[in-house]
Parts: structure tokens; C-alpha cells; sequence
DNA sequence: CTCCTAATGTACGAACTGGTTCGTTAGTAA
DNA sequence: TTACTAACGAACCAGTTCGTACATTAGGAG
């Protein structure tokens, strides 16, 4: 989701394949998170760039296709940016809540990817489905998780039978439904779930959420 | 969401205003669910109903104004069974039990109303801003948590500091991902949430995560 | 320098879509 | 019975939308 910056030579700025190429896709996914997958026009998008429709015909061959463009461009942002955690040097405790910290972050930076994610759950994931690419590779978090987890245990701190898909899941609701339902949410009870004087404290409970839920004392069942 | 039923009078079912009007509205909703608000077709609506788009128009007056009268009719349904909810007899930690068990089910039972919320944000919740009754009155479910928490914290059985809105967030959010985001999660990580035979794994799971942190031990903090 | 192709732009059209115009009829009040 | 209005339907319209046919040119290979 960030611009397209200027080409390296200013002056030729004529017949740059890649250039058009990912200035499409660019402007393709502000429109599409903008306005949904029927909502969002070709014309509109073709407007916005430095070319013209034809274009977006002649690399991507529709607007289905570019949607599924879109989405596996956003979707190999955030598993690199998953790469890149590093939790191994903490306790259990601490990398749980470091890793729903990230994801809480991630979640609050990207609105945009959240939209399109929203998007695409009302389209029942058809366009995943139909990406080679997309349906492969899984996501790097779950391995990251299921270390943690596999730790936490070891050591007896962990007492919740959770899998690393699970928890997954657990972390993802709370940090997705704050940012893809904070219009509803705040129309219909008055809180702005994304303030930004009440990011601090969302966040922590995320965390004191998870930890409690893993660490839980669970004798008396 | 119920389909309408047939009129009392079986012969005379031509001038039915009431009738021709909830038919609409059921119609209706069923479409703006399948297709999202941009995607669904006036057009649609109105061939699948027993009168015409004309119709439409005359008691609805247009397509927004329609997307408004089936927000505003799904969520007084949800409204409704909130208020039926009845937990006063039970303890703190069995109360919020059964409500996050209810919300589970709700959700379950509703992906329509579930998708139609999420089509909501999509839209930036312009259609709740521009109804007067969704503004208004507030869910019956806050003041039954209010009353939860206050009988947990003043028996010494909750020890978070968490706001009947939040822990309704925190709820609302596994309940709602669950639903709306199944088919992204299902086709990523190869696991389908809302699987008859996950059901109960999942309902417990919510259940534990509550009283886990508003239970847990804080002495060390 | 020439030629060839990837890359690009212009203009257009067929189908669709929300909304409206005009006219008709069922039911009811007097 | 009559007259009046709420309820209804068919056809239509103007603007839009995805997609394409056709024409053009930049720039590298030889």
C-alpha cells in the first residue's frame, strides 16, 4: 500500500513495463479496499494511473484477476513481515505477548489489507481459491506460534491444550474485529476501538487475554 | 432472515401491503448478504419477490434507503433475543459463560446478519449514521454484562478491570471472526472454524479465554 | 540504420443498472 | 352504487461499466 515511487530516470519515463505494472496494482488496491470488489471501477483505477485501462487488460486480463493480484501483493507483505519476528531470545510468556503485539501492530497499521481481507470473505474467498500462489505457502506466524507453544509447555508455564492455528485464530479476531468493525462498533456503542489514547490499553489486554487464557489454573476442572 | 410466510387468506393475496412489504425487506436481505450492498441488483430483488421493482421505490425509496430498512430490521432481531436473555440466577462466572455461549450461538446461527454487518464497514457504518432508529437505543447485552461484572467484582471472583463494552468486544470479536473471516482462515490455514465438529471445542475455547482473564491471578503484577 | 515486437493510447460499444413515467385496479368510505 | 385513493405493474430512460478493436510508437536486436 505504499506509493510507487518516482522511476530512477525522471526524464524516460516512457515504456517502463514493471513501473506501469506495479503502479496498477498500487492504485488497484486503494480502490479496491476503498470501495469493494463490485464497488471499485476499472475506469477509476485506470484514472489514477499513469496510464490508461488498457493496461490493466494487457497485464492482468480482468478485473478478477487484478483483485487476485492485489491480494497476493498484500498477502506476501504481511508473511514478510511475519519472517521477520524474532521471539526465540524471550521467555514464553514475554514471545506470546510480543508475537499478539505484532499482530495487534500489524493489524493497526494496514487498515487497508484488513478491508480487503473483509472484502474477500464476502466474496467467500473465491480469488484465493483461484491464486496458485496464495493457496501454497502458509503462514510463517504458525510456526513461530507453535514454537512458543511447544516451549511454554515444555516448561509447564503453558497449562491450555491450544494448537498454534487456534491461537492463532484467538489473537487475529480480537486485533482484526478492532479495526474491520470499529464503524459498526463505535455507531452503535460509542467507542472508537482505534483511538489512539486507547491503543495502549486494547493492546495490553490482548495480551493479558492470551496469557491468561494459556496460563490459566486449571486443577480445580 | 425467516422467509415470509403465506398470507391468512390464501385467495385473496393481491393487495397486501404489509405483506408485499416484508417480502421485500426479506428478499432484500437475503441479496445484500449474497452480493454486499454495490453487488446487489434492485433488479435482483425485485424478480425474486412477487411484485416489481416499482414497488421497491414506492415503499422504500431507493436502494440505500432499502439497505437501511434491512439493517435496521436485522439488528432489532438481535436486540430482541438479547433481551430474552436471562442469567440473573446464576453465578458470576456461569453468567458470563452462558452470554458468551449465547453470542457464540447467536453468531452461528446468523452468518446473513453477520455478513450484512461486515458489508456495513465496508461502508464506513453510513447507513447506521443515517438511520434514526439504529442510533438510538443501545444493546440490551451491555447492561446485562454491567450487571455480570459488578456481581464478580463485589464477590471478589473478578479481578480484571475491564468495562461491559470491551469485554463485550473481546467476545463479539471471536464470535464474529469466527463467521466472517472463515473462508480466507479456512482456505490459508487449511482449517475450517465453522466445522459441526469443531463447534464445541470452539465454544469452550471462548468460555475458558473469558473467565481465564477475568479471573486470573494478579497478585504478581 | 532498419526492423520487429513489447508496450501503449484512443475510441467505442453492448449490456447493465438505478430510478422514473404513466397508466391501471382493488378495496373501501359515503 | 359511486367515487376516491392506496397499491400496483409495464415499459422506458439516461448514465454507467467492463471489456475490446484498432492504431501507434519506443527501443533494442541484427
Amino acid at each position: 500500500m505504499a506509493t510507487v515511487e518516482e522511476p530512477t530516470r525522471p526524464a524516460g519515463r516512457i515504456r517502463d513495463a514493471a513501473r506501469t505494472k506495479a503502479e496498477i496494482l498500487d492504485v488497484a488496491t486503494q480502490e479496491f479496499a476503498r470501495a469493494g470488489y463490485t464497488g471499485a471501477r476499472v475506469d477509476e483505477i485506470a484514472a489514477r494511473t499513469r496510464t490508461t485501462k488498457r493496461m490493466i487488460y494487457y497485464y492482468f486480463g480482468g478485473k478478477e484477476q487484478l483483485f487476485t493480484a492485489v491480494l497476493e501483493h498484500a498477502y506476501s507483505a504481511i508473511r514478510q513481515a511475519e519472517q521477520e519476528v524474532d521471539v526465540d531470545h524471550l521467555d514464553p510468556v514475554a514471545a506470546i505477548r510480543r508475537l499478539a503485539e505484532l499482530t495487534f501492530d500489524h493489524h493497526e497499521a494496514h487498515p487497508d489489507f484488513i478491508r480487503l481481507v473483509a472484502i474477500e470473505n464476502i466474496h467467500e474467498a473465491e480469488h484465493i481459491a483461484a491464486s496458485e500462489q496464495l493457496g501454497a505457502l502458509n503462514s510463517p506466524a504458525i510456526e513461530v506460534i507453535r514454537r512458543i507453544l511447544d516451549a511454554g509447555r515444555a516448561s509447564g508455564l503453558f497449562t491450555a491444550e491450544i494448537d498454534a492455528v487456534d491461537l492463532h485464530a484467538m489473537i487475529s479476531s480480537f486485533c482484526f474485529f478492532r479495526v474491520s468493525n470499529r464503524h459498526t462498533f463505535g455507531a452503535l456503542f460509542g467507542r472508537d476501538l482505534v483511538a489512539a489514547e486507547q491503543r495502549e490499553h486494547y493492546r495490553t489486554m490482548l495480551g493479558d487475554m492470551v496469557i491468561a487464557y494459556l496460563t490459566a489454573d486449571r486443577t480445580e476442572d
